[in-house]
DNA sequence: AGATCTTTGCGTCATTATGACACAATAAGA
DNA sequence: TCTTATTGTGTCATAATGACGCAAAGATCT
């Protein structure tokens, strides 16, 4: 294995990924359970010299679920001195986690950017990278210990995901191509934490215009069969825009 | 003069920071004029290598501005490969802005934090760094010329600012402690860019309850004298925490 | 002192958005 | 065909918003 400062990196910055799933009435993380350690973390990586700091949290979500071209935000650098501490450096290498080699360029002090995304859960094929024994999804509300600030970050990304949640339909992301208003009106309860009134749920959704009918209906259930609702790009796309809800 | 690198900076890493003020009805940032050269440039600076990220967005906040505990945010990671090409750095070397021993430091490939500040026009002394001339507020509406990407980082911050509008009151940090309720709808109006209705924003504005009345009143117009109203700063926080708008 | 000018404080009214809730329609299994 | 669970679509009262009117009050001018 190489040096990686050799490789080319960008010194002392690091990425983080806080990868949200929706499934089985769940909101889920995407974690790496460490090698030889009972300790989880979120995937990230480092940045190549000849890379943009998003290009290379991109490339790092696509090694770890597969997908391309998927909603990607930056949320907050994390910059604390303290936060990559020499004692955790040196559990990394008597684990076995990292070789001695590399535990120079392990022990700088990094700087974290913290990028939140959000995926359809079914498309996910989640690969482990080189310091994790496998990758699989958490539920937020049973998380697993996590190294180092990992869950600080992680929180912080929620509450982030929360708010935008406000002014944007940002949650289309989550959902594969076809719901059902339930579906979706379970997401939006499940990230927010409250119920919500289906009959306001279903008014103030189509009020914003940014869904359509397939003409499809979901069956199976013992009960009404629901209408499939897909989302309209073109005018979803203007909704970003402009935010839902414009004040003044 | 030291190495920038050997006085102990984190590598690789900068800041920028947007500044803004509101003074004769318009919003001002204040910008930094470079030695020898007719480009502006937006205060920053590095990262020592004992201090948060924040904490040194502070600093540099201070050393510009003499302010302290001042309203402060990142809103963007500038992270591409391009930002800081080698031609800017033989210029600022020509051009005698940096000393040919800091050239190997300015020469890294940057990444630059934004961030973007409130402060109170009329408590600022604008105070120059080592590799500019001057230091002075300039309107949004009429900026000079600017260094490499720092015209795009001013404007991305204003759009996080028009953002965050509608969401909190931020602009608290921009008016002194007292102030007519016109002059807050101006300074709305002057970030929104538009007109608004005078009886209804009053209304809007009171629903919040975070101001209230000093019990003085601005004289010296020809005209009625308006109430003077200041913060509630109990109030202020649990709106800051909430939200203005709760969306469900 | 009184007229004039300007901006302020505080309303009204119509329209729209929101919260609480009722009821008929329908897919699947008994 | 009957039952059950869930769906689609309403209504109604209340709250928030947009458009606008008017009297009150400082300062200046006559």
């Amino acid at each position: 294995m190489h040096d990686f400062a050799l490789e080319g990196y960008h010194p002392g910055l690091s990425l983080d990924c806080v990868i949200f799933g929706f499934h089985e009435n769940e909101l889920k993380v995407l974690l790496l359970k460490m090698k030889n350690w009972d300790k989880w973390a979120l995937p990230g990586g480092f940045v190549p010299k000849n890379m943009g700091v998003d290009e290379a949290a991109a490339e790092a979500l696509f090694e770890r679920t597969g997908l391309k071209d998927i909603f990607l935000r930056q949320f907050y650098l994390f910059g604390n001195p303290e936060r990559n501490n020499a004692d955790h450096v040196e559990k990394l290498v008597k684990r076995g986690v990292i070789q001695e080699n590399l535990k120079s360029w392990f022990s700088q002090r990094f700087v974290s950017m913290g990028y939140y995304s959000l995926v359809e859960f079914s498309k996910v094929t989640p690969v482990p990278d080189t310091i994790s024994e496998f990758c699989e999804w958490k539920p937020l509300s049973d998380l697993p210990p996590m190294i180092i600030d990992h869950e600080e970050i992680l929180q912080r990304a929620y509450q982030t995901l929360k708010k935008e949640l406000d002014d944007e339909p940002v949650w289309l992301n989550l959902l594969p191509e076809k719901f059902t208003m339930t579906e979706l009106q379970t997401l939006y309860e499940t990230i927010l934490g409250k119920q919500l009134d289906r009959r306001n749920f279903r008014r103030k959704i189509l009020s914003w215009e940014i869904l359509v009918e397939t003409g499809e209906r979901r069956t199976g259930g013992r009960h009404k069969a629901p209408i499939l609702y897909q989302f309209d790009l073109e005018k979803y796309d203007r909704a970003l825009r402009e935010g839902l809800k414009q004040g003044w």
